[in-house]
DNA sequence: TCGCTTATTAGACGCTTGCCTTATAAGCGG
DNA sequence: CCGCTTATAAGGCAAGCGTCTAATAAGCGA
């Protein structure tokens, strides 16, 4: 009865973080936001709501929400690339284990799962129209490839017969991405298992010797 | 001067069509404003504004926006997906050669061109959260595939040593996906020559004797 | 030529959003 | 223990949206 009539029952939320955990809070209001809700839902005072304050405070931290949003999308990519070189990279001395690794990274729940994999459609829309977007999608894009090729080139080097190497990198980069969609537009009907195991697959059919 | 002083440079669209041809001048706006602002910038009154319509047209044709959305996608789908068809099916004496007008129709301005790329992932994008919007989706997706396979089906029989015959085509299906991705990503980086090219290059590495 | 159907416009209402300004109090340094 | 910094909340404001209603006129049939 003394305390001031904790009326609302979310708003007591009068406790101080530190600046960068509540940073951290909103960047991943705004991950959750854009997942469940698409780029039309995630709107500032939505994610504010989501993470528990008053949407005065997203002007504290960031310029907008458009900032927000990019920066969120900065440390997605960062935390992805980041997660998959500690994956891939223990393996050197198994090029295919790497690679098997590698997948499984990246159909991850972490990165692939329900409450983030429809953040990243949003992203992807974004780099269409705006160029700051774009220039984040283009160097993550950039970076998990030179990954892949370094994995790639491990392997044990293969006779005249097949693709070029160039191609042979972008198409698996390309049934990377075709399954990360599959999955993405429905986890029933390609499950994770089957992606990871066509993936492996690929790795094989296109780099055989 | 004796007409009634057209003051507003844009309004005297007083001129009726047929409910045909405005719905889909509706449908055009939106996938217009689809493509060019995303979701958010997708609303009723800028596809109207688009449409050189008042924003009470919409009402008068679609129950709402959401409405208009889904039966523009519906409308892409199936005007997609007829062209696929009619772009495959006369070569079915020379399958590979069918595969290729298939691949180039996919990629074809049509359907991928900077005017309407983006409004696919906007579509998708609804298809995670909203049931309608993923029953077309599968549909779609569905119909796409059995097309694809019926194509691959015609190609000279191989021999054992090669992938399940699910497995090749699912990843071909996925090579497609990714490389529409890339190819929506930057058309710059990845132009549409080589993504063709590497389709090629995927079947007849896929589905080698 | 007239009148009826209906495509089309215009406007009002309530709601939500983003932006900004002001007021509060939490917690550290002295 | 006090006082200053600043994290946090709250509210006001204009703009835009979706929904709905009422008014207008275009063009066909008689």
């Amino acid at each position: 009865m003394a305390s001031p009539a904790p009326q609302s029952p979310a708003a007591p939320r009068r406790r101080r973080a530190s600046p960068l955990v509540r940073r951290a809070d909103l960047v991943a209001a705004t991950v959750s936001c854009l997942a469940r809700l698409g780029a039309k839902g995630a709107t500032g005072r939505e994610i504010c709501r989501r993470a528990g304050v008053s949407h005065g405070l997203l002007r504290h931290y960031f310029r907008n929400p458009d900032n927000l949003l990019l920066e969120t999308y900065e440390q997605l990519c960062e935390d992805m690339l980041a997660q998959l070189e500690a994956a891939a990279m223990p393996h050197a001395a198994d090029p295919l284990e790497a690679l098997h690794r590698y997948f499984v990274a990246v159909f991850s729940d972490d990165w692939a799962g329900p409450e983030i994999i429809g953040a990243w459609m949003v992203f992807w829309q974004q780099a269409r129209s705006r160029a700051d977007f774009a220039a984040v999608s283009d160097s993550f894009n950039a970076r998990q490839r030179a990954l892949l090729q370094r994995l790639v080139t491990q392997l044990p080097q293969r006779g005249e017969g097949g693709l070029p190497m160039a191609d042979a990198i972008a198409l698996l980069s390309a049934v990377l991405d075709g399954l990360w969609i599959e999955y993405y537009l429905s986890d029933q009907r390609t499950p994770r298992g089957r992606c990871i195991a066509l993936c492996d697959a690929a790795v094989r059919r296109l780099f055989a010797a």
